[in-house]
DNA sequence: CCACTGTATCGTTATATAGTTATATGAGCC
DNA sequence: GGCTCATATAACTATATAACGATACAGTGG
């Protein structure tokens, strides 16, 4: 299961991939798309950012193939590509779960 | 599975869990990790980091509980604190490989 | 105490990017 | 064609941070 030694260029890749759910503003995205595919609009009211900038974040996310875009007629449909996205939050949050318990932890001793 | 909804504070830690993997020279030194425990020194070594550089990297790893740090003497001893990142990073490896394939096989057509 | 080694921190510079405003592209309707 | 709405892009500013050099702060041995 554990990877063998990757490039430089593979480094780099996952890097990105990260970095495109290192902010804020784009975990919001996606927990907004978890109801289902939006449209832009849909997602400025869900979201309240800006139109560039929510287009920008899309966009990001669309690269790095975490959404997926869907055209009809004047609007673009996101939604989550699958659920690996998910599956990636769900690990970070167990990890900042077990912590914060370990911190109350510490504290009540 | 799918997580309730998060609040603002909790989407700002998942994030920056998420950007301190989101730099290569990080995943760098986590890979230089898999071997097992490294001090500082070794890791210079490893990778070819600069010190000062080195050390506000793994503090940053340090600080999201990515890395688990034990003082020997005058050394530090630094080490992956579990196999969340590995399971991390073979999830977005996964999802980069396929998308190679997918890549492959369109311009094959 | 002094010198030395390993690690952390500070100060600086260069680069990236989030957010904003203004503008462009593009589809559907008159 | 012109008009409007939905989305994307460009140009800009402000902020964050990676990398580097210099320095400070332990521990350890003399």
């Amino acid at each position: 299961m554990t990877r063998r030694q990757l490039t430089p260029r593979q480094v780099e890749l996952v890097a990105e991939r990260f970095k495109a759910l290192a902010e804020p503003s784009r975990l919001r995205i996606l927990q907004a798309l978890r109801g289902g595919e939006r449209t832009v609009t849909e997602l400025m009211e869900a979201t309240g950012f800006g139109q560039a900038n929510l287009s920008k974040h899309l966009q990001v996310l669309h690269a790095t193939g975490f959404v997926a875009r869907r055209k009809a007629g004047v609007s673009v449909y996101y939604s989550l590509a699958d659920d690996d996205v998910l599956a990636l939050c769900d690990l970070v949050c167990g990890r900042i779960e077990r912590e914060l318990a370990d911190r109350r932890r510490a504290l009540a001793r």
